[in-house]
DNA sequence: CCAAATAATAGAACCTGTTACAACTTGGAG
DNA sequence: CTCCAAGTTGTAACAGGTTCTATTATTTGG
């Protein structure tokens, strides 16, 4: 049941074609039947590559972690102190996703409208999230293990930025107060 | 445009149908025609009064909200920290919420799920948790006003607590994992 | 008390996510 | 090369949220 490359292929262009729907329209415009379409490919195949749409957009959002992973992974995070650099990372992704307000509204939206059904997809975002808030305290490529204690705080500020994402997403809050939510809990989490 | 005895019980009835349909059975249990006949009411009602699926499940959890809200207000919380008391409060209602698995799931979500025509609803859902968790760092019943500090510390306490209810209600947390993510919160970012 | 105006009702209709299914391709195993 | 299992396609059907409409109460200002 490996995957051939024509699957890969078919599989990367519903993602695409789901992203670029979402990019203008939002979470309402990705729709399955003009998803399939855009991919070309009938909404059977769709399905059977991702289950609901709900899969499919926290699939996308777990490729997008994967590029800003990729990116991140490539060389040291500069920052003086492991809150710096927890913000360079987690403010730069923020300023990347608030550059496609509706992407971002789509996929942040599927991922808390989630349920138990998504389990592999949201734990894929979170290990991801997890790993990138890891690297960015310890400031090192290597990831030594995290012990219990700030294995809870990683989990509090990624729990403080995906909620923040929600209430920028949904007219809430600004781009200020995003900021201002996460570097709070940064600093007060992350004393140094 | 006020409203009448008559609406408001008509409203009461409406809530109080849909958290007996979400109480068991959850979010996808929640119809609006089953809602509708559990009310007694017309489906064209129904939808007068809540303008859609997310506005009803977020009017409720106002509507728990507000009772918790009573519940605590009568009297001072006992504790001798900021920290020992936040938790007091949130422990408890966390606690209370777990014992409507189903129910929690439903609101949780559509909070989760609201865009911004929900404006208004969420933010009284906000601003009640935030008067709760601001009444319990004061620790007495009046409210001085809190200063920027403090107020962005109380959303970051809220949002851990949402997130951490989602992840609670989508099974990739159990209880005792919320209640550490709080904790943890909390004791960090109100250290006393 | 009466006539607008406003609200409620029953029911059909519409939209989009999801499922079902029959026919058609394709990629390997033998 | 041939054949089979698995994958794909197109299309129809179903489900539940939402909208619309014609009709019937209910309120309310005069």
């Amino acid at each position: 049941m490996s995957t051939s490359p024509a699957q890969q292929q078919r599989r990367r262009r519903i993602i695409d074609a789901a992203v670029r729907l979402a990019a203008d329209g939002g979470y309402d415009a990705v729709q399955m039947r003009d998803v399939a379409d855009d991919a070309g490919v009938a909404l059977g195949t769709l399905y059977r590559y991702f289950p609901s749409k709900v899969h499919l957009l926290v699939s996308a959002l777990a490729s997008q972690f994967e590029q800003a992973e990729a990116i991140t992974e490539r060389r040291a995070i500069v920052g003086d102190t492991a809150h710096e650099r927890v913000m360079k990372i987690l403010g730069g992704t923020t300023v990347s996703l608030q550059k496609q307000p509706q992407l971002t509204e789509a996929m942040v939206r599927a991922f808390m409208f989630a349920d138990a059904s998504v389990l592999g997809e949201i734990e894929e975002v979170g290990s991801r999230l997890t790993r990138m808030i890891a690297r960015a305290i310890a400031g090192t490529p290597d990831h030594g293990e995290a012990t219990e204690e700030e294995a809870a705080i990683i989990r509090v500020i990624a729990d403080v930025w995906m909620s923040s994402l929600v209430s920028w997403a949904n007219g809430r809050s600004g781009a200020a107060e995003v900021e201002k939510s996460i570097d709070v809990a940064v600093r007060l989490l992350l004393r140094d």
